[in-house]
DNA sequence: ATGACCTGTTTAACAGGA
């Protein structure tokens, strides 16, 4: 079963890249993020004839998650619990029936944190702890659990082109990084290192000062896996070629392929 | 050249991204 995540920088603007990648790359889940939209505006029907099943939880102009399944749901889950008072929509997940039982998959949209010294950053490290609770919780469940998105965390120095640049910033800092650790922590796997794990391996690059053709990129997209997820990991890659694409996201899918 | 952006909202510039 192959289960790849996307951040796809706006579903209206990457509606024909994000039809292409799936015709090519034929995932059986795709997790998507920044889909900057409602609801009611997404192109579920599109998907829906590729033989997908669809789930969105939007919000207008900003953020906003999906699940594409061609297996039906049996839950979705809107939301990161937490904090009633949270109104970005940066979390879905959703139960699926697969032979011999279930997984769990989650879209992942993780706050971008910038600048440091607004209200942002302290909102992303507040996330990231409602993140960790929330994974300690369905770790205690002991089925396949898939974390799958945009975690903007650069989780070491091997993970962007040069360290140096990136020291002040909310992606990069100890405390993010830190953070993000202490997720892996309770016992997730991250696909990436289990898998390929090779040096400057990026998912992003930023659309300004050519960073696509310097390979100026960073590695901030992620899936995290637990146990009893782990225990199938059969690959994990980045589709690296999408970032060459006529009109394309500034980051790229990455999948594991699951022995479910 | 040492640098050069993109998306959504709205329909001129801004906010937000990373």
């Amino acid at each position: 079963m192959k289960i790849a995540t996307w951040n796809i920088n706006g579903i209206k603007a990457r509606i024909n890249n994000l039809e292409r990648w799936l015709k090519v790359a034929e995932p059986d889940i795709a997790c998507l993020q920044e889909i900057k939209s409602v609801e009611e505006n997404f192109p579920a029907e599109l998907f829906e004839a590729m033989g997908y099943n669809v789930a969105v939880f939007g919000q207008k102009s900003f953020n906003g998650v999906a699940i594409l399944s061609k297996k039906p749901f049996d839950e979705v889950i809107k939301g990161l619990p937490g904090d009633d008072t949270d109104e970005q929509a940066r979390y879905l997940e959703a139960v699926i029936s697969v032979d011999g039982g279930v997984i769990r998959v989650a879209s992942i949209y993780l706050p971008n944190g910038n600048p440091v010294e607004s209200e942002k950053y302290p909102y992303k490290l507040a996330w990231m702890e409602r993140l960790r609770a929330h994974a300690k919780s369905r770790l205690s469940l002991e089925e396949p659990l898939i974390l799958a998105g945009d975690y903007n965390v650069i989780p070491t120095e091997q993970d962007v082109y040069d360290a140096s640049k990136w020291v002040d910033d909310a992606l990069f800092l100890p405390q993010s990084r830190a953070a993000y650790q202490a997720i892996l922590n309770l016992g997730l796997t991250s696909a990436f290192e289990a898998s390929i794990n090779h040096p400057y391996c990026y998912t992003f690059w930023d659309y300004q000062r050519g960073s696509w053709n310097k390979d100026h990129g960073i590695r901030i997209d992620h899936i995290l896996l637990s146990p009893q997820a782990a225990d199938k990991l059969e690959t994990c890659q980045i589709d690296r070629p999408t970032r060459g694409w006529e009109k394309p996201s500034d980051h790229v899918p990455i999948w594991i392929d699951l022995a479910v």
